[in-house]
DNA sequence: AGCAAGAATGAATGATCATTCATTCTTGAT
DNA sequence: ATCAAGAATGAATGATCATTCATTCTTGCT
């Protein structure tokens, strides 16, 4: 039997019990990436270490730079992979043939963005820690703009679509969407900040609310 | 003639050629918090340091410690003079007997919020910075709720006065409020990240519909 | 089994930062 | 003119951090 001397070695390695393992590069770029979230979500973007981080993925320090070359580039992808899995999500719903009544469509995008993949505090707390440092640096304001503009031609069309439909007058489709787009950052920060004071619920019902007096007829 | 010995001195003391200056402690505070904005605005709060704000600010490193004790009690009272300077513009307009008129008066507010003195991308910064890193601060979250539910109470009274006035129907203060509120900071977020994307003059226009939209009786 | 390729480790390094405090300077009262 | 009070300075300190790299370990191939 070789189960001792396994469990000596295992022990001696890592406090988890766990072997050193050799993962693809795909897969450890990703548990680093979740683990920045994390660490960005509980300690702040300023806060945030390569100590601190490759300790919560359970790795050890060395390997974020093997992966990422350094804390910034990690910091970097870090943000460009929560936008497009933020972008993705709203232009799969706006895309999707599989819904194809506008108002449902439209109630599908409103579930995604103040629903509880998005908004869990996590999520949101990357989100804005990023928006913070944008206006000094051009690198995050370009993920950013880039990833935000496709998003922001859909809206605009799909808004289009339903004033044709339900033949709404003096309503600027492209107006709207930036409307609509600021309200849903707006109720993410409240959500984030003073969560005391906006639930959930709240935030979907005020931004229900946007969407009727501008399309009556298609919700409720 | 002694003024050969005090060019000199002047020289040897500083760069600028200012002599080493004593003032009231009041002003000194102010001067660093100052300092502060700008250097958060330029480089991002996580980039921040002591020797950065106080070279800004043309003062030693000590200085800092000497008015505020450590660079967090720093941070913490820049947002709170912030926070405080933009609320407080809110209320005393929200507030003021000057303006009878509750149309005015929506007008005045949405000046406020989206003229000049709000949406210099100096106060965005600092503003967002600190949203950013509210997730894991509850100081930061604390200042910004208290001072964000004051306002709010009076704009949702505002709000209740014009859906008196005006006999509107179907239109919850509450709610409303909640959702200018949010629209608004929305609009800030994206006149700091996609400034190419988002005009001022925009952004007036977009909030200024969702007042119509909600009021058409008192605005335009 | 033995070996080569390269993934993973973590102690060591050097840089940067917040904070301290001995010293210098200014002001206003005597 | 002198002096005490305390405002201001900045070199020094110690802590923390990103990054490096010599070494160890794993895997897949022969």
């Amino acid at each position: 039997m070789t189960d001792a001397s396994a469990t000596v070695l295992d022990v001696a390695l890592c406090s988890t019990g766990k072997r050193r393992q050799i993962r693809p590069k795909a897969e450890r770029r990703q548990q680093l990436i979740d683990a920045t979230i994390r660490c960005i979500a509980q300690h702040g973007l300023s806060a945030v270490t390569m100590q601190m981080v490759t300790r919560e993925a359970g790795l050890s320090v060395g390997i974020a730079n093997l992966h990422f070359q350094s804390k910034e580039n990690l910091l970097r992808e870090t943000l460009r992979y929560v936008a497009e899995e933020y972008h993705n999500g709203q232009i799969k719903i706006m895309e999707g043939a599989d819904i194809t009544d506008l108002g449902d469509r439209l109630d599908a995008l409103l579930d995604f963005q103040l629903g509880r993949g998005v908004t869990q505090r996590q999520k949101m707390s990357v989100w804005f820690a990023y928006y913070g440092e944008a206006g000094a640096r051009p690198v995050y304001q370009k993920i950013v703009s880039t990833v935000d503009r496709l998003a922001a031609l859909k809206l605009e069309a799909l808004f289009a679509s339903i004033i044709r439909e339900g033949d709404y007058q003096d309503v600027d489709p492209r107006e709207l969407a930036t409307g609509y787009s600021a309200l849903i950052d707006g109720l993410h920060l409240g959500l984030l900040v003073t969560p005391r004071e906006l639930t959930k619920r709240r935030a979907r019902s005020v931004a229900r609310d946007f969407l009727r007096r501008a399309f009556p007829k298609h919700i409720y």
